[in-house]
DNA sequence: GATTAGGGTTTG
């Protein structure tokens, strides 16, 4: 029997004149009749036959007590009937006194090998090993100060020992593919060694690894980059009782969060994608990322130049209030560069910091920074399009897309499919383009929040949104023009002209009083009327420097004329203002007339706020050369003015909710003055056409333009009960529809 | 062909 299983230390029981040699004395020519070997069977290959029929067994073997050789295992190979009687009974693990011995390199085997694994409570230095173990701790491959990526990786197992390793490799693929605490290593010829009285593993000839996600229950799919490794069934079984076992003696809760989960002063790993990067200066570097969800903070902008920013313009500038500017330094910078736009990232041990503007004490954001060095596992790696968590975070990109698209925008499912393709991305941007038919005034710099987040937020704040106009109140626009005073925030129904003709009807029934005519500061006429009984006219024409003016340039004050003849004399004459005389003296009729008229316009006065002083205040404004400014005269009578203005209700929709938003413009919206739309078809014309343009009738809510508005949200106390309203303003429609 | 780093947060 050549060979014979011995438990125990062997050398008692074997011959006395065999001694024990290490490796560094196999060498070839050197005599080895009286010499044996010991080591440990660390690798057995299945028993097979070479091509000619000879039987053949190969394991590799570790000396036990390795101090000083370089290397420390040997291929052992076994032909013929030993070959069959070894391959019998060696298994990992037991010492082995071959009889046969070679140093050679053997040629590569057709079969897959049983791989030993030590524990790491086993470890001795200078070993070459096979291990498995849960993460513990890992630094995402770096670019090292060498000539390689450099992994950090300390790994723990059943036996609560740790084990730290240093792997280096030029080619950033061949270094394991960890993404986070808990995955499940399996390295192949991993040297071990002393290092500070501790065992450290580093990469060696031949290294190899797998990856497993560190889920109990996950799929087992390794990730590595070997065309060719062995893989089995009992292995998948070690993998899954480390999986338990870390999952309770390992710390795997590590500190991830969305951006909606953002906190000021805050280490965290991010799973995001890169939208847009742009080179800083020679240390730093900016990454523009989302993860589909919105910082609950206000973040800092990055501010470089457009032509170094690399990435989709349209879709950063419609991704700009999800997107968040990260700053990284250093030993970063490179890697980041290499970065392609639309990957997926894990960016480790990212940090959250507090800041202010120097001249907005109040005013605090978020900047978010990578810093320079590799503490804590800091660092940036790429995940796969396959990683679960990627998967996760696009479903849940598309979902937030979809709500916005859905409801504002026709989308075949083919397009909903593949947004983030990038395919969809032409398409998006096409979507992007579309213009809006209202522009802002201010606040351009401001991103877009969502109609259901306002809906949701606390009032009174502002905001930028973009949104459809599904409805809007009054469908006359003609009763969207009312009189607002400034003073006492009244609103009221601009005076038809019937009511206006009936208060001119009841002054001209009483005759003008002669004792007032004529006076320093005006000239007086008087005209008597044909078939309409005692009804007189009187026309007092204000002077200037004791001289009567052009028409044109002339206030003319106008008593007991019917509505028509005002009308006639407002197209000649710059101002007129309609009086009826006491026995003292002229003065200004009721309020509900307009105290003013000027072409087209008639100016009002609030009858709460108005406190009338006598006429005669006018002479001081015709001795200056007069401009006859509405507000001038307005103050020297004591009349507080009303103003025009467009009111209207929008019901504003941009897919994620609907809100009611009131339009107060004097003028500056659609660019039409309120103050002549009621006398003015042409503007009435206009006017209607914008509206025809924002919100067409009959036309689905998808098909709608888009509004970019900015609104405010207030609160209204009606009664007992508190409202919340919204306001358009510093909004105005776009040039092109004008 | 050796070196890289050798876990334990920057200070922008």
């Amino acid at each position: 029997m050549p060979v014979q299983v011995i438990d125990g230390t062997p050398g008692n029981l074997l011959p006395s004149y065999l001694q024990k040699v290490d490796l560094k004395y196999l060498q070839i020519g050197c005599d080895q009749a009286s010499k044996y070997f010991q080591g440990t069977v660390i690798l057995s290959y299945p028993l097979t036959k070479l091509v000619n029929g000879t039987e053949f067994f190969k394991i590799v073997l570790q000396e036990s007590e390795n101090s000083c050789s370089k290397t420390s295992t040997i291929n052992v190979l076994f032909f013929g009937r030993l070959a069959g009687d070894c391959g019998k009974v060696v298994h990992q693990g037991i010492y082995a006194k071959p009889s046969i011995v070679t140093a050679s390199e053997t040629a590569s085997m057709p079969v897959a090998p049983k791989y030993t694994y030590t524990p790491l409570n086993h470890l001795k230095g200078g070993t070459i090993v096979n291990l498995y173990g849960a993460v513990k701790f890992f630094k995402p491959p770096y670019i090292s100060k060498g000539t390689d990526y450099c992994s950090v990786v300390t790994i723990v197992d059943q036996s609560n020992v740790k084990l730290t390793c240093t792997l280096f490799n030029g080619n950033l693929d061949a270094l394991p593919k960890i993404y986070k605490i808990g995955d499940i290593v399996r390295f192949h010829r991993i040297k071990i060694r002393e290092y500070n009285k501790q065992m450290q593993g580093i990469t060696g000839i031949g290294f190899a690894s797998l990856t497993f996600d560190g889920t109990v229950g996950a799929p087992i799919v390794p990730r590595t980059s070997s065309k060719s490794y062995s893989f089995t069934e009992e292995e998948q079984k070690t993998i899954e009782e480390l999986r338990m076992w870390a999952a309770s003696n390992l710390s795997v809760c590590g500190p991830t969060a969305k951006l909606s989960g953002v906190q000021p002063m805050l280490f965290f790993d991010l799973t995001c994608q890169l939208v847009g990067k742009a080179e800083v200066d020679g240390s730093s570097f900016l990454l523009k990322v989302w993860d589909g969800t919105k910082c609950p903070y206000p973040s800092w902008k990055v501010l470089v130049e457009e032509s170094d920013l690399e990435g989709d313009k349209v879709l950063i500038r419609r991704l700009r209030n999800l997107i968040v500017d990260i700053l990284v330094y250093d030993n970063h910078v490179k890697l980041a560069k290499s970065l392609k736009v639309g990957s997926f990232l894990r960016i480790y041990s990212l940090h959250t910091k507090q800041a202010s503007a120097e001249n907005q004490p109040n005013v605090s954001y978020v900047e978010f920074h990578l810093h320079g060095g590799t503490c804590y596992g800091r660092g940036i790696r790429v995940l796969p399009e396959n990683n679960p968590d990627v998967k996760e975070l696009k479903a849940f990109m598309d979902s937030v897309n979809l709500t916005e698209f859905q409801s504002v925008e026709s989308m075949s499912s083919m397009e909903l499919d593949g947004i983030f393709g990038n395919l969809s991305y032409q398409s998006y941007s096409q979507r992007c383009q579309q213009l809006s038919v209202t522009v802002l005034t201010d606040h351009q710099h401001l991103d877009d929040t969502a109609l259901n987040t306002i809906l949701n937020s606390s009032v009174p704040q502002q905001y930028r949104i973009r949104a459809k106009l599904r409805t809007f109140k009054p469908e006359k626009l003609c009763q969207s023009v009312k009189l607002y005073c400034s003073k006492c925030n009244s609103l009221q129904e601009v005076p038809n002209d019937d009511d206006f003709d009936l208060i001119l009807r009841d002054c001209a029934a009483a005759a003008p009083n002669p004792e007032v005519h004529n006076s320093l500061w005006y000239d007086s006429a008087v005209w008597d009327t044909e078939n309409q009984g005692q009804r007189k006219i009187a026309v007092h024409f204000v002077k200037h420097d004791e001289l009567l003016q052009e028409p044109e340039d002339t206030l003319i004050m106008v008593q007991g004329g019917t509505l028509k003849e005002i009308r006639k004399l407002s197209r000649r004459f710059k101002c007129i203002i309609p009086v009826r005389s006491t026995e003292e003296d002229l003065e200004l009729l009721d309020l509900s007339a307009p105290f003013l008229l000027q072409g087209k316009i008639w100016h009002y006065g609030c009858k709460q706020c108005s406190n009338q002083k006598t006429i005669q205040n006018l002479s001081s404004l015709a001795e200056e050369e007069p401009s006859w400014e509405p507000t001038e005269i307005a103050q020297v009578l004591g009349i507080e003015p009303l103003q025009y203005v467009f009111v209207m209700k929008f019901t504003l929709d941009d897919g994620t909710g609907a809100l009611d938003a009131y339009l107060f413009d004097y003028e500056k919206f659609f660019q039409i003055p309120a103050s002549e739309v009621l006398t003015s078809s042409l503007l009435q014309e206009k006017m209607e056409m914008i509206m025809n343009i924002l919100c067409p009738p009959g036309t689905k809510l998808d098909d709608l333009p888009w509004l970019e508005c900015f609104i405010k949200s207030y609160n209204v106390k009606d009664g007992m009960e508190q409202q919340v309203c919204y306001q358009i303003y510093d909004t105005m429609v776009a040039e092109d529809v004008i």
